[in-house]
RNA sequence: GCCGGCGUAGCUCAGUGGCAGAGCAAUGGUUUCGUAAACCAUAGGUCGUCAGUUCAAUCCUGACCGCCGGCUCCA
């Protein structure tokens, strides 16, 4: 039994090696000990492996140390291992559930009476580390099913019997355990080869979850958490989450004015002047775009019968999130609050017979719109109830749709790129739950296909993740910072125009459907106002921010000319404040630093002498006196829209 | 909506079963200063709302309102 195997390496050399021999084993031998001592799993043909799996073929392997990408995800999973022993040995009748490991970490949901409280927390976490510190080996092992029904029955885990019911109906005839210490748990894995390898556990938080995400189910009590390979790591981490709460819009929102909300309206935001300046900067630049991409813009009322959501379909499907209004006369609940613009837009289109040559008409509205959303999802700017789309819609033929996504992605990069935000695009298509047959999403399919291609704009494919209406296009972009948003969205729909029986007369006097585009860039203004407070940290480029100059005085004779030098500059159409206000110099400056004003004017005699302006950049660049009109050169260039 | 936490001056936050505190901001005065915080004084609160326990509640209990973290990342 000494027949041998090939192994291949990932830098293509090739090792002869035992059949049967451990993965752990044959890097020790083949290898080398200091790759053996720093593994923590490994992908055999692709497939991810423990480190005690046998190899018994020619394979492809490839080893993974805690410097790949992938291994915080492992060492996180084996961290929900440790918490869950922990936790059910702390407290007993505790029943375990689930513990995937999560993007930042992992968490774990426990069927038990009473909430952890944050004391828990601190000793769970305790425990936890000394489980690391006694570095228990994870052991991995393949029982029958029955046998594992009967270990979890026996232990009273009822979520888990369930779960093992699952695995079994969808045909499983084994399961995989792994131990660590006395406890058990099954589990795909894989996982480290032993607890040491984890580093540092941290609990972050608890929360109520429900089994199965169902609210019909028990509540569980979930357990977040997250894992370093050290305390280093961990502590960085930390500091990247303060960092991150500094840019926190609601926190910048209030330290430079520019929302508030109020007990009153829930969800719906107060724009001060500031953030009034940017909702318009924003809405008066995608203006201009749309209309320079072909659209027309248009306004529709906010409020509509329940006809309306009748024909749209909302009526059955949407009435949870929409707005009633109770009409005092009749005590019926007949109208809503438009949650969308579609209906509204397509309503419109119906307005007249429509011929091929008026397609594409693209409609756009910045209407406000309102969804009763539930009161525990409200979360700043980021979820509210009341809130406008930079919307569109676009009336075409379906051979239209490729020139139709072309122009659009256009003027997506167009605002992404102006604001140093980018992304990348990902195309679902059809869902196993559809309209229509294989033969028109084929065409579907097919057309916003060629138009990435041959805008050379690359993809990430998601199957079968497309509206059952139709395949659509989203955009994701990263901030500052590295944080992904959903934004930009492109839909086809072959939905909407049957409901609301649109129709344009072709070149051969025939009526024909035309093929509905949803689109949005910003999505919707406030989620974007948000997004880009985070990304800014709140200093805005001068083109966007509400404030583009504070003048500041060396003293007050100088006031007369700064005002001049204000009345100038608004004249030019520029947002520019004074601050008369009798501080030293330096809290003046500071202020409007602190408020983040992309210049402040510094104006002492010499500068009255010179009919001139001391520049000051947010952060502190001095770009020393200048004439008045080579800064409004400068405003020109950097202060208007892009 | 559900689970947990929180709600004290405009903001950030202390605090106690027995007359409510600080810093910043505000207001009045003094100061007129060359690139990140001048000085003095004054005013400011039904301690989220309503009910209950208590001789006494901002504090303890309950309900409600709002905010925050979560609630389809499935061995």
């Amino acid at each position: 039994m000494s027949q041998q195997i090939t192994v291949t390496l990932p830098d293509g050399s090739r090792k002869q090696a035992p059949a049967g021999i451990s993965i752990g084993q044959f890097v020790r031998e083949h290898i080398g000990p200091g790759l053996a001592k720093a593994a923590l799993y490994a992908k055999v043909n692709g497939q991810d492996m423990d480190l005690s799996r046998t190899l018994d073929a020619d394979t492809i392997l490839q080893i993974f140390t805690s410097k790949a990408p992938e291994a915080l995800e492992l060492i996180r999973h084996d961290a929900a291992h440790v918490v869950a022993s922990v936790v059910q040995r702390l407290y007993p009748g505790t029943q375990v559930t689930i513990g995937p490991a999560i993007e930042e970490g992992f968490y774990y949901d426990f069927f038990k009476e009473a909430p952890f409280t944050p004391e828990d927390l601190e000793r769970i976490e305790a425990e936890a580390n000394k489980d690391i510190a006694a570095d228990l080996p994870f052991v991995r092992e393949e029982v029958a099913m029955d046998d594992a029904l009967r270990l979890f029955d026996a232990k009273g885990e009822k979520f888990k019997v369930e779960i093992v019911r699952d695995i079994a109906a969808k045909g499983a005839k084994t399961l995989t355990l792994y131990r660590h210490g006395d406890w058990v748990d099954f589990c795909l894995g894989p996982h480290s080869p032993s607890t040491g390898k984890i580093g540092v556990i941290k609990l972050l938080s608890t929360s109520g979850a429900y089994w199965r995400g169902d609210h019909r189910n028990p509540m569980l009590q979930r357990i977040y958490g997250t894992a370093f390979f050290d305390k280093k790591a961990l502590q960085e981490w930390l500091t990247r989450q303060e960092e991150a709460k500094k840019r926190d819009h609601r926190r910048l929102g209030k330290e430079l004015e520019l929302f508030h909300f109020h007990p009153y309206a829930p969800g719906a935001a107060f724009w001060t002047p500031k953030g009034t300046s940017l909702y318009q900067t924003l809405s008066t630049w995608m203006r201009r775009l749309t209309v320079e991409h072909g659209y027309v813009e248009i306004k529709t009322p906010l409020m509509f019968n329940k006809g309306l959501w009748e024909t749209s379909g909302h009526w059955g499907k949407y009435r949870e999130n929409m707005f009633m209004v109770l009409d005092s006369e009749t005590g019926e609940h007949d109208f809503s609050l438009k949650p969308m613009n579609c209906p509204s837009h397509h309503l419109f289109y119906g307005f007249k017979k429509h011929s091929y040559r008026d397609l594409p008409l693209r409609l756009a509205t910045q209407d406000p719109l309102h969804r009763n959303e539930a009161t525990g999802s409200l979360s700043g700017l980021t979820r509210v109830r009341q809130f406008a789309q930079d919307d569109g819609h676009i009336y075409c033929r379906e051979d239209q749709v490729p020139d139709e996504v072309r122009n659009f992605v256009k003027l997506l990069d167009r605002v992404y790129n102006a604001l140093g935000l980018t992304y990348h695009a990902k195309f679902s298509t059809r869902p196993p739950q559809r309209l229509g047959d294989d033969a028109l999403w084929d065409r579907a399919e097919g057309s916003l296909r060629s138009a990435l291609e041959t805008l050379g704009l690359p993809y990430e494919l998601k199957p079968g993740d497309g509206a059952f209406y139709g395949p659509k296009i989203d955009f994701d972009v990263s901030d500052s910072i590295g944080r992904k948003w959903q934004l930009g969205t492109f839909q086809l729909d072959y939905l909407a125009p049957e409901r609301f029986e649109l129709a344009y007369v072709g070149e051969d006097n025939a009526e024909h459907r035309p093929v509905v585009l949803h689109r949005a860039v910003f999505g919707s203004f406030e989620r974007f106002i948000a997004i880009l407070i985070e990304h800014f940290a709140g200093a805005f480029p001068a083109w966007l921010a509400p404030v583009q100059a504070v003048i500041v005085t060396v003293a007050d004779r100088q006031l007369a000319y700064a005002r001049q030098v204000r009345e100038r500059l608004r004249s030019l159409g520029y947002r520019v404040e004074l601050d008369e206000r009798s501080m030293t110099l330096n809290a003046r400056i500071r202020e409007a630093q602190v408020q983040k004003v992309p210049f402040t004017l510094v104006i002492g005699d010499k500068e009255v002498e010179a009919q001139s302006v001391a520049p000051r950049r947010y952060g502190g660049e001095d770009l020393k006196s200048m004439p008045l009109s080579e800064f409004e050169a400068l405003l020109s260039k950097e202060g208007a829209l892009p």
